[in-house]
Parts: structure tokens; sequence; C-alpha cells
DNA sequence: CTAATTATGGCAGCCCATGACAGATGACAA
DNA sequence: TTGTCATCTGTCATGGGCTGCCATAATTAG
């Protein structure tokens, strides 16, 4: 690797932290691409050429962990049942927040407080999973032996566990932001989701309809 | 009521048709504030006097939904069980745009069009639901006798159901706009999840846990 | 060392959004 | 009707987000 991509890297590490630092310490909207510049002593010229936008700075993470989650998914055992493999997929996910370097760990919790504390920004982040869970709903209909697009049923199984990983996430927000308890929350509010399911329901076992989404009765 | 009243309510509807027609010909980031004000031949300064932005424009009509679904929510019977009333609101609330006047039906078909053209303002419309969430969210944990702050099964059946209707929306984005198959698509996604649902988890009977995550337990 | 490639900085400009001030318009009472 | 008052509206100025353009400086390749 060149000296050029290296140096490019390391701006890109350098604004970003440059960023959650300020973020954290005068908030999200109070936070001028200028002040994100000076602060790594770049031109604001230069920052939209790292970032198409502030926002894209605050969620850079969420690509990240869009690819570690879908190749999490993607690693379960062919036999595993489509709801265990969505959940286990998720629980690795968290797992590894704990057992990383503490250095990612670390970023990880202030991206979560930044989160935390701006509604809108946290709306986006969960917007931008719609791209996530549409990776997931094909997964999830291969393993199922269904089509993704005709077949509401994955979609739904998939938008059923993300809700309960939102959930889990909702009920740690106020709670300071040790991990702990974030990891904890997720846990239990996946274990609900578990119980709450039909067994067997994801893995359409049943000569249950599914397709009548396709006929469009138009009732009355 | 008087003129002046007459007048800004007239402008108002004039701003949202305006831009939505707009919006529906060149789209909605192609659309600008000077445009939408030119046509109703109003001042850039005074369209923000009546919507704080753009945005808040395109989604004015989110509110009033809100406000739909939670009276229809809480209309239901007390008797009704948690996941039929608010599937019933649901259900009452999507039909309520089929017996509404035509003008106000159409606007609606509109709305969607433009929403489903857009991912982002799509995801943002979705993040304003998160409002709407919490508040029909206490209701229902009201109904369960349970607390919606410590215990998450109230959110989670509020997801669940929510997630249905995104997915109802979603299977009838590309399909034309006629209403049919929109409502098919929603009642559709509605009866999988009840089939889904393991009967009577939404009754909070059995003496399953659901307060774990105060515990926050911290696993490895 | 030279030449091609590429990152950077500065500038000008568009759009969204907001505060301040002044003028126009409707509301209301004498 | 008229005059006062509240409110709506337009104009101006400002700031922040974001982009295209061009010149310059840095890195890389030959």
């Amino acid at each position: 690797m060149g000296l050029r991509e290296r140096k490019k890297h390391r701006t890109r590490l350098s604004l970003i932290d440059a960023a959650f630092e300020l973020f954290q310490a005068q908030g999200y909207e109070a936070t001028t691409v200028d002040q994100i510049a000076a602060a790594v002593e770049v031109s604001p010229r230069t920052f939209f050429r790292y970032f198409g936008s502030k926002e894209d700075l605050a969620l850079d993470f969420t690509v990240e962990y869009e690819d570690l989650i879908t190749t999490a998914l993607a690693a379960r055992p062919e036999e595993e049942p489509p709801f265990a493999a969505l959940t286990h997929a998720f629980r690795e996910f968290i797992h590894l927040m704990e057992t990383n370097a503490a250095e990612d760990t670390e970023r990880f919790l202030r991206h979560r407080r930044v989160l935390d504390a701006n509604p809108v920004l946290l709306a986006t982040s969960f917007a931008r999973m719609a791209e996530t869970e549409k990776k997931l709903t094909v997964e999830i209909a291969r393993r199922q032996g269904t089509d993704p697009v005709t077949d509401p049923r994955p979609r739904l199984l998939v938008a059923f566990v993300t809700s309960a990983v939102r959930v889990g996430f909702e009920c740690s927000a106020g709670g300071a932001g040790h991990l702990g308890s974030l990891v904890g929350n997720v846990e239990n509010a996946l274990s609900l989701t578990e119980e709450a399911l039909r067994p067997g329901w994801d893995q359409l076992s049943l000569g249950s309809s599914g397709q009548v989404a396709t006929k469009a009765s138009s009732p009355r």
C-alpha cells in the first residue's frame, strides 16, 4: 500500500474521530463542517471529498456493520432454521462488539451515545438499515426456498428480528453507555421475540398462503 | 372563522398541492422551495412561515395520520385483546382512505407515490412513525396492565404490527398506485403476522419474564 | 528527472433555513 | 367610517451544507 493511500486512510479516520469528539462536546447539529475540517487542518472542501455529507460521516459505520451482519448470517449453518440463523447472526454481531479491541469498542459506544442524543440521526440510521434488511431478506428467502419479492413472509421475519434489536437498543438508550446492559437488553428482546413467534412459523412448513398479496384483493 | 384564517388555510393547502405537483413532475430533491413559493405567488420567506422545512411539508400528513391511528386504537373496545385492537385500528385507518372523499383519496395516493419515489423521504416518514409507536405503546401497555418503559413486550408488539404495515406498503410500492392493491397487501401482511404470533402472547397470560432486561446480564 | 496521475485548496455559487425590520392587510371597537 | 391593533407578508442579510471549476501541490510511474 503506497504512501498516498495510507495518508488518505489516516485523514479519513482523523476526520471521523475529530467529528465525534465535537459531536459529543457540542452536539451534532451545532458542529459545523468547517470546525471538523479545521480540527484536522484540512480545507472544508476536502472534507466533502472524503464524505458526501456531514450525515455520511456520522453514519459511516453503518455500512461496516451491514457487512458484519450479512456475513454473519451467511456463515450460519445451512441446516439452522431461518429465525435461529438470523437471531444468532445478530447475537454474534453484538458480542463481537465486546470481544473487539478496546479502541473499537470505545468507538462503538461513542457512536451509540451520539446517536441516542440525536433522534433525527438515530432515525436516519435505522432508515439506512432498510438496505441491510433487503439483503438479509434475500438470504432468508433463499433458506426458506421462497421468493423474496412476491412472498412477504421472509420480509416479515427479518422485520420482526430487526425490530427486536431496535427495541433492545431503545431500552439501553437512556441508561449510561456501558456495553453490558446493551447486550443484555438486545438478548432479552430477541428471547422475547422467540417466545412470541409460533414455533416453526419461520420454516413455512404448513401450507399457509403467503402469496395472497399478489392477488391484490380489493374489498368493498 | 374570519377571512384571515380562511386565507391562511387556503395558502397552506395551495403550498402543499403545488409542492406535490412539482415533486411528481421533477422529483422531490430537484424541487426548490423557491419554485414552490413562486407557484403559489408567495415569497420564499413566507413558505418557511407555513412549514419549518421542505421536508416538513412533504411529511405534513403524517401527523394527521398519527391522530387517526391513535384515536382508532383508543376507540377499540376494552375487552379486545391487544393485538386484535392494534391490527383493527390499522385496518380501520386503511379502509378510511377508501371511504374518504375522492379528493382526499387522491391526495393519499399522491403522497404514497412521491414517498415511494424518494427512499430518503420514505425512510424519514417511518422515522417519524417512531413518535406514533411510542403513543401506541403506551396505550397497549395500559391494556396489558404493564409498564411501557420497563417492559419491552408492548413495544415489541407494536413494532411487529407496524413492521407488518410497512411491509404491506413496500409490497405495493412498485405496482401502480391504485388503492385496492395497497389495502390488500396490508391486510395480507397483517394476517400473516397473526399467523406468525403465538396465540395469546399479546395478553401476557403466561408467567413469562419480560423484566429480565432490567437486570442487564452481561454474558461471556 | 520527467511526466502523468491524483489529492488538495480556494473561489464562486446554489439551496435550505432563520433573524430582523418594515410595510401591508385584515380584525375590531369607538 | 375610521383609527388602532394584531398579524401576516416581503425584503434584506446571514450562516451552514454542498458542488463545480480550476489552479496548485503532492505522489507515483516510467
